[in-house]
DNA sequence: GCAATCCTTCACCGATCGGTATACATTGGC
DNA sequence: GCCAATGTATACCGATCGGTGAAGGATTGC
């Protein structure tokens, strides 16, 4: 699928109105009708565009994807030090409005998409794999001890803030303080 | 709805059946129909015992909570030390068989069931207020420093390592380890 | 012997599911 | 002036959705 902007209007009217209703009702819960009605598209224009809902979900992933993926990369060339930019993402999640308690869409898909074959799954994972080689490389470049292992925690408190968030007391600041910690404990290390 | 054993012979099977297939599949991808074909049993029965669909999915949560929590009350009893006793939550995940790689059922049961009201959710985020619970309390009696703040801690990792569980590559080696790490250190500055 | 509980069979309900067919209007580029 | 792309409107498809009504066959305990 190609970027928002090469879009046609109604194709990008479909995907806006896709994204607000995966995300807060769930992907398997709403109708390609309702998506449909709430874009002010008709369903063959939808289908014209996207092909199929499976088409439409994997739209809906990539689109979220790319904006997430952009706004970190932003966060990390903004970072004061390259200690700071290995937290980056921990900073952008606290950027965000994240009052819906809907957790990580991505997390959600793959609550959703237990078919391995499903393309939406793919995108889902590429995030997360793209997340943990970004961390690595961030801690390579901070000088920290063992990038690969520090990663692999950094993601593992990045997703339990994300998985938490949906329950009455999210942990993102305590996420963010231990993450910050862990990467002073490995920076001196080193 | 009442435990298991006490269950008639033909709710016990709908409840197994929806388990398997609630927790396989995604809760809103499975329909009644499939779940009364595979347990042997007519749609009549299933209504009969569990009301609705939601009153089925409530069983099964409330099920899985039950079955969980005895697991790591035993993991708990069994441990060596207090200390080790903080972990047992991470040794329970890795005793079971988690291959199928979808993840915790209540974390995917909160990302299918974005309702308030549902009562499915109101179990899901029950479990997880207990785990905190818990984990404050193990610290406590390990004489930990802060154990509610090494609580939150611990319970980021552990739902780090669920939520990371349908990755190709897993972090529960890694949640234990760091998990045990952050309890010898709260241990020895108390 | 009787009643209650459990479970069955089977037919049915309106609504919604993802997806398609046909036909027509608008628009911009060549 | 024309063609292709884009979008509209409307009607339709078979399948499945969650859920119910009515009637009857077992088993159990009093």
């Amino acid at each position: 699928m190609r970027s928002t902007e090469t879009m046609s209007p109604a194709a990008s009217r479909v995907l806006d109105a896709a994204e607000e209703l995966f995300y807060s009702r769930g992907i398997t819960a709403v109708g390609v009708d309702l998506v449909a009605e709430r874009s002010g598209v008709t369903k063959r224009t939808l289908y014209n565009r996207f092909g199929s809902k499976d088409g439409l979900i994997a739209a809906y992933l990539s689109s979220r994807d790319e904006r997430w993926r952009a706004e970190v990369m932003t966060a990390v060339e903004s970072s004061g030090s390259p200690a700071d930019a290995v937290t980056a993402p921990f900073t952008v999640l606290a950027s965000q409005d994240r009052s819906s308690a809907r957790g990580c869409a991505f997390i959600n898909a793959l609550a959703e998409l237990p078919d391995a074959d499903h393309p939406g799954r793919r995108i889902a994972m590429d995030e997360k794999a793209w997340l943990l080689d970004l961390f690595a490389r961030l801690a390579t470049d901070a000088r920290c001890a063992e990038p690969p292992a520090l990663a692999r925690r950094l993601m593992l408190i990045h997703e339990g803030a994300l998985a938490t968030e949906p329950l009455s007391r999210g942990l993102l600041t305590d996420a963010t303080e231990l993450a910050r910690s862990l990467v002073r404990e490995a920076a001196q290390r080193a």
